[in-house]
RNA sequence: GGCGGUGUAGCUCAGUCUGGUAGAGCAAGCGGCUCAUAAUCGCUGUGUCGCCGGUUCAAGUCCGGCCACCGCUACCA
């Protein structure tokens, strides 16, 4: 990695998963996506080139069935639900996404197939036979853990939960990737390079379970036909795993020639620097990814993140059970920018956290409104109460105001470490530090006393002209730092400041030059407008 | 069973790698202030750091054992 933390090209390419399209979108979905867009809108603020893809999984038996289900062809199924259920939630949250890939477009699935005739005709995929526990009910092949103890007269077998009768062994001939020979690799990676895999936690166990021994992979499917179709057999589709894993190259002109458009992008954007995954589906994302790569010799993601589930009444959101809920649900009653603030602030990423309408309305009110939102009203209500909302010039600026300038750069400092480090909570604790220093440093300062004498002594007039540009200006840097996290109101509290007319749009104000104190000038035009983040009782 | 994680103030958690008199935010109480969204600022924390034992002058922090809860244990996303 570079200083501007990006591990090739001059591209910062972050990724969601591509969700699995017959999910009804939840907060967990959401709490993954709003962490990429938050890490890529802060990479854009420091002023990177940032490439930020989502999309969506399609393929797959169960997308089949609930297609067949419904009485209408799957990709129709599929168009209805990316155009109707994901699309709209991503637009909602102020997703800033730079492109979005499905598995059923036409560019993912003819790379797919050039990738995986690729790895064929370098002898890295073989037949063979996939033999496991098949259940004649499901027409499928069931996993260990799908499997129940039979009980009377079954006793003794193994029994297919939803249909409580015995599964039997059934071959399949498959095509196989030879995964296994991957293991010494996988490890000599890890051991070279840990922040590729993070956090710690997540690094453990997947080096402890590489540890064990890889097997080879069944990469193809006989018994149904909605996926990519192996080029060479065309009686199977690819594994889904396989085809949705190849999503974040095929999304940037994966095999594409070098001086195409799609090349040039691959060249400029992969691999990855930071694919973020749910702690479900990290081993896919940690051993079986990166064995693809090194078998394709093309070169490895810089990080994959696992973060946390985010639990509701201390359990985990289910992807079949309905407890997921849906981000609409929070965000009609708290805001968009409250949603995005609040899971990332709320929870350590990378460890599991509590959602609760309780602890989402008590940091609301005492960080949102109390904290930020009351600071703006202070700051714009005393400027059109003394300057008529012009603002005035800080002629004064003594110890007091120096400090808080260098408080200022110590929290631009610690906010970019830990952005860049994915560490939203802490990022978003030291923001919060300067909130505090500014609603501390107006009430030491008392300007709303010294303004009893404003029009007959010029000191006094002075020493509240300096307090309110000295606050201000503390509010443009809260402005610049929040912008990744709460855009509508971070573009709010730029408009409140006027300092669009002076400084440009709040998008080109870089996350290094934050800090420089002094920025608005007097004369800006201060509006106190609505409450940036009303109480709620 | 194996592997991994978690267990610290009423609540949410930091601190454990690099042992040295127990921390933050929230909530609560008291005081200040009144510019502001009944907001803000200051002060107030004697908690068996899950349990037992060990190492050490000294352990939340290292070692051993145990308990509770959670996750993973491979080809469903």
């Amino acid at each position: 990695m570079n200083s501007s933390g990006s591990t090739s090209g001059s591209t910062f390419y972050v990724t969601t998963p591509i969700y699995y399209v017959n999910d009804a979108p939840h907060i967990g979905h959401a709490y993954t996506t709003v962490a990429g867009d938050v890490l890529s809108r802060w990479h854009r603020q420091r002023g990177e080139a940032v490439w930020f893809l989502t999309g969506t999984d399609e393929h797959g038996e169960k997308v089949l069935r609930a297609a067949d289900a419904n009485g209408v062809p799957p990709q129709e199924w599929a168009d209805q639900l990316v155009e109707n259920a994901w699309k709209p939630v991503w637009r909602h949250l102020e997703i800033s996404n730079d492109d979005y890939i499905r598995t059923t477009e036409n560019r993912h699935m003819t790379r797919v197939q050039s990738f995986l005739q690729g790895l064929h005709d370098k002898g890295e995929i073989y037949e063979g036979e996939y033999e496991g526990p098949y259940c004649v009910g499901c027409e499928e092949f069931k996993l260990p853990g799908e499997l129940l103890d039979g009980e009377g007269e079954y006793a003794g077998q193994l029994v297919c939960a939803i249909h409580g009768k015995p599964v039997e062994m059934l071959k399949e001939t498959n095509w196989f990737f030879r995964l296994s020979k991957y293991a010494d690799a996988i490890l000599a990676h890890y051991a070279a390079h840990p922040e590729a895999l993070e956090p710690a936690s997540a690094r453990n166990e997947v080096l402890q379970f590489v540890r064990q021994g890889l097997q080879d992979l069944s990469i193809s499917r006989s018994s149904f036909d909605w996926g990519v179709p192996v080029p060479w057999d065309e009686k199977q589709v690819v594994y889904v795993w396989f085809d949705a894993l190849l999503n974040y190259a095929t999304a940037v002109g994966l095999g594409d020639p070098p001086d195409s458009e799609g090349g040039r992008k691959f060249a400029t954007t992969f691999p990855a620097d930071v694919h973020l995954v749910g702690k479900d589906i990290l081993r896919f994302h940690a051993v079986i990814w990166p064995a693809m790569l090194m078998a394709a010799e093309l070169p490895l993601p810089g990080k994959v993140f696992a973060h946390g589930w985010l639990l509701v009444g201390g359990e985990k959101m289910s992807k079949s059970k309905l407890t997921g809920i849906a981000p609409s649900e929070i965000t009609g009653y708290f805001g968009v920018d409250a949603y995005r603030y609040y899971f990332l602030r709320a929870i350590q990423f990378g460890q599991d956290g509590s959602f609760s309408w309780e602890d989402m309305a008590a940091r609301y009110n005492s960080e949102l409104a109390n904290g930020l939102g009351n600071l703006v009203s202070r700051v714009t209500a005393m400027t059109e109460r003394y300057f008529h909302g012009v603002l005035p010039a800080a002629t004064d600026a003594g110890d007091a105001e120096s400090a808080l300038a260098s408080v200022a750069a110590s929290t631009v400092q610690a906010a970019d470490d830990a952005f860049v480090a994915l560490d939203f909570s802490a990022g978003l604790g030291a923001v919060w530090d300067l909130v505090s220093a500014l609603n501390g440093y107006l009430t030491t300062q008392e300007p709303w006393k010294v303004a009893s004498r404003i029009d007959s002594d010029p000191a006094a007039r002075d020493r509240v002209a300096t307090v309110l540009a000295t606050s201000a200006e503390g509010l443009r840097v809260l402005a610049v730092l929040l912008n990744p996290v709460m855009p509508e109101s971070a573009q709010q509290l730029w408009g409140m400041l006027g300092a669009r007319s002076q400084l440009g749009e709040l998008n080109g104000q870089l996350v290094k030059d934050a800090a420089r104190w002094g920025q608005l000038v007097a004369g800006a035009v201060l509006v106190k407008g609505e409450s940036l983040f009303p109480r709620l009782d």
